[in-house]
DNA sequence: ATTCTCACA
DNA sequence: TGTGAGCA
């Protein structure tokens, strides 16, 4: 199928499938006419794709772990060990990107609460 | 009608 | 990633 059919069956752009090959998610068969070919089981590559994406993997990672993934219905199930460490690796950085934005978002709620703080004494004050 | 590559008011 | 241009 060309790359029209895909993005009907997947329901991604044409624009994102070129972008994945591009980062080579996918590998397409090109004809004589430049047409991108595209099979079957590109469909169910392209979803899982989509949910490594939705899971916070970026490309590189998803180019690797990919050949170890199951359809397992609407979830992924780990086949190789090197997928599963690639998989740990990135949960840990969610980790601590999850830990950062906390301490952000603690010190931003103290510093608006000083100033609430600020302005009620000054209301006390007549100011 | 479709896809392709390339570039960005 | 979207979108439009100019081709084939």
């Amino acid at each position: 199928m060309f790359i029209g059919e895909l993005s009907r069956r997947t329901g991604v752009s044409t624009r994102s499938l070129r972008y994945y090959e591009q980062q080579g998610l996918l590998r397409p068969q090109r004809r004589a006419s430049g047409y991108r070919e595209f099979d079957d089981s590109d469909v169910t590559v392209v979803r899982r794709v989509r949910i490594l994406l939705a899971a916070g993997l970026n490309t590189d990672l998803i180019r690797e772990v990919l050949p170890c993934m199951t359809d397992e219905g609407a979830v992924l199930a780990p086949i190789c060990e090197e997928m599963a460490d690639g998989l740990r690796r990135e949960r840990d950085r969610l980790t601590s990107s999850i830990e950062q934005l906390q301490a952000a978002h603690a010190l931003l709620g103290s510093i608006i609460h000083a100033g609430e703080a600020i302005s009620a004494e000054a209301g006390r004050n007549g100011q």
